[in-house]
DNA sequence: ATGTCAACTTTACACAGTGTCAAGTATTTC
DNA sequence: GAAATACTTGACACTGTGTAAAGTTGACAT
């Protein structure tokens, strides 16, 4: 039964990612064992470690979120400013999904090396998507006066981080529009120059 | 010897302070002790745990870079802008110092309600200082279309994080003062009607 | 029908770090 | 010289991760 293991596998994913979800910041290997109705050790037969299954969960939540198509979006916008926002909706509008899985990843930065560099990874990602429309605007020639590519993705990618949105969303309670548009805002007025 | 006392107790929230300075995330109580030269279980005879020590060594620090002066400099500004910059000034040049309790305080507030709370009236008293700056913005009839006092203060405080200082500074590699600079100007065009 | 293999379960245990407990020691103080 | 203070030493409970080994169950092949 080989599809079973596969069933398995795949169930212990989707219980992890519903319960990172959840808001609950403990959730321990016996806690998915238990949703997932498998024994703790079977969770160690599909993944070598704790870090590694929050590490896959994440891979299979872009799967079927499908984070590359969302992204790609934002990399057919003509104009600078287009680029710009398209980018925060896309990312943006990412966050609300994987806020969990990110903070179950950001709490083991410390301690596992796996973590951290999977964190990493995502958050250069990133960077990578505040630098192609960074470079728009610049080509545009609207890139604000003082402000460098290089000083000008390090503040899109800082503004546009996953804890400013938790700041925003979770603690002030600011809804999601709200949050894409202020953000989308406050990039622009910090780095075009507005005629 | 009850000075003795009271010499060991301060010997251990300065000997934590420093490592906590140090940047090594995981700091234990067993380093804590060894550095302050005394037995592990001596520390539990000062505090009660783990998280009274960071806090109390945080109160420590407060104490010994004396914080309410450095905010009080802020209120004697006299305009919204003035105002606006000196407090970034006052805060944004403190962030550099607790940064290593920061870190560990934040780390334990997913398990700890009292580093949680400790974290958290730390931010509130934060978030009154934006917001004695969006006030005295408003005030000079120069806050923002669109942008509400309450929205105003959420938004600076979230710029103003020391999430976001982590990033630009150690992350990005900014000195401290472009980021001052940097925030000073993006907390301006944000907030404030650009005439 | 029987044996084999894969996918589990159960039980036990090592390890790290926090926090508790009890007994012992050294120095001061009255 | 007794009592109090400020410790030390050593043992241990508890939690959570990860390892190890032996047992169970069901599908499938011959």
């Amino acid at each position: 039964m080989s599809s079973n293991r596969i069933n398995t596998k795949s169930r212990i994913l989707e219980v992890t990612w519903r319960l990172l979800e959840s808001g609950n910041k403990a959730i321990r290997m016996a806690d998915i064992a238990k949703a997932a109705g498998v024994s703790r050790q079977a969770l160690y037969l599909h993944f070598p470690s704790r870090a590694e299954l929050l590490v896959a969960t994440t891979r299979h939540i872009d799967k079927v979120k499908n984070v590359d198509a969302r992204l790609a979006r934002s990399r057919s916008a003509s104009s600078g400013v287009e680029r710009l926002h398209a980018f925060v909706d896309a990312w943006g509008g990412y966050i609300p999904q994987i806020h969990g899985i990110s903070v179950a990843l950001r709490a083991m930065r410390d301690t596992d090396k796996e973590a951290a560099a999977a964190w990493e990874d995502r958050m250069q990602a990133v960077r990578q998507g505040c630098e192609a429309a960074v470079l728009a605007i610049l080509q545009d020639g609207y890139l604000k006066e003082g402000i460098t590519e290089i000083t000008g993705v390090d503040l899109l990618w800082t503004l546009l981080s996953v804890e400013n949105w938790e700041r925003l969303v979770l603690e002030c309670g600011w809804s999601q529009s709200e949050y894409e548009q202020t953000l989308k805002k406050i990039a622009e007025v910090s780095l075009m120059s507005q005629r």
